[in-house]
DNA sequence: GCAAGTCAGTTGGAATTCCAACAAAAGAGG
DNA sequence: CCTCTTTTGTTGGAATTCCAACTGACTTGC
């Protein structure tokens, strides 16, 4: 365990802890370490699960199999971040999704109830684990509803507006970056790459908008 | 305060929670009620919060305005239900939405820095309410996940079928009832109900789908 | 019974997006 | 410098959606 205390030190989830306050914290959530090979399955679909889990190395996947066994994936998660914490919180009777090691990986499991249960040595700690887990969730929740915000747009042009404005303002200024390529754009706001490459160029062309790679400017 | 509770016992954040401890526990938390009158504003979009919101009675409404001015609903908050809880749990620096009082209303105010604080009586049920809003800030991140499934969907016909087979699942079987009225169900997908109309009379007519109203059964 | 209102379904043309394929630009590595 | 790969921009036709308007069913209140 000790050996994976740097990449907890960096977790949104353990900020603000002292280091010498992880070993009391971890045993009193009684956590548990497990090693996954490549391509085995963390969690299953239709599972209910009162732990989350926190990647220590590795990578694990996300995914969902929809109505006639289509699978899309959700996310990838990588070192230092969760996974089904929100089934896990939310106590939800079966897991819609599946959770799959991409590649050996180590992961910590939390139990939910533990988390959120007071612990018999009023640990200070504790409390601030829950501080971060709510605020984890929070801002998961306040990413998602502005996902929403821009996608529900019905125009690839309004969509654009909407996410770029967002981060013009963001960044307190007309000119920003944005952490995604093209591609990764078009993904995040459910549009066609080459559509919305088109319709970046008409946006430059009536001049509400500088770009060059991932470098805007809103005029 | 007294008259309240019951509306507060009603509440997911209070559930399980003895109407015994209710006065104790609202005086740990040092809870505030405030009245507004219809059209007054409750948030103002920019504004820092470390407060959210429970309607006690009447009706609030959550509004983004966006870069040039156009604003959109994004909810309607009525009683017994909570508003700004992302904002204030987050610890956002700037709130990007606006609340106002759509009629006459009673709010309790409830910090959440109090709320994760540990009391200095252990009492039993301020873990419980944590509890309770963890799982909602969890429940509410899963059905935020659910819908952008559905919404990024790229055609109306796959966006109908992604919710309705879901909506199956959760019946645990083919016929199920929706929440929805039609133009409530497009915008919700993010589709023109008149499309979408059309769109369901198609795949009734290819005998994938019966329905009456808000009957549906899956073949 | 009748008028007004709401809700769902239908239709046709305009506008937009999707898709596939290609071209141009930028890096990476030898 | 050259080749290979990745990323971005462009284009044209097919497919889909959007929009506006209309019809019909049903409800409500008088």
């Amino acid at each position: 365990m000790k050996k994976y205390l740097n990449v907890l030190k960096g977790t949104a989830l353990f900020r603000g802890i002292e280091e010498a306050d992880f070993e009391p914290l971890l045993s009193c959530l009684q956590v548990r370490t497990v090693r996954y090979e490549k391509g085995q399955a963390v969690f299953s679909g239709g599972e209910r699960i009162r732990e989350f889990g926190v990647v220590l190395t590795g990578q694990v996947q996300v995914i969902q199999d929809d109505y006639y066994g289509n699978r899309s994936i959700l996310a990838n998660i990588g070192p230092g971040n969760l996974f089904g914490e929100s089934f896990a919180c939310a106590g939800a009777d079966a897991l819609p999704v599946g959770v799959t090691a991409l590649d050996a990986s180590e992961l910590l499991f939390i139990d939910c109830g533990r988390l959120t249960a007071p612990c018999t040595r009023a640990c200070d700690f504790h409390n601030r684990l829950i501080q971060n887990m709510l605020r984890i969730v929070s801002m998961k929740n306040i990413a998602l509803t502005q996902k929403i915000e821009f996608t529900s747009r019905r125009t690839t042009r309004e969509k654009l507006l909407a996410y770029l404005s967002a981060e013009a303002r963001r960044a307190g200024g007309s000119r920003f970056s944005i952490p995604f390529n093209r591609q990764e754009l078009a993904d995040y706001l459910s549009v066609e790459r080459s559509a919305m490459s088109a319709e970046l160029g008409k946006l430059r062309d009536s001049g509400v908008l500088h770009f060059h790679k991932n470098e805007f400017e809103l005029l």
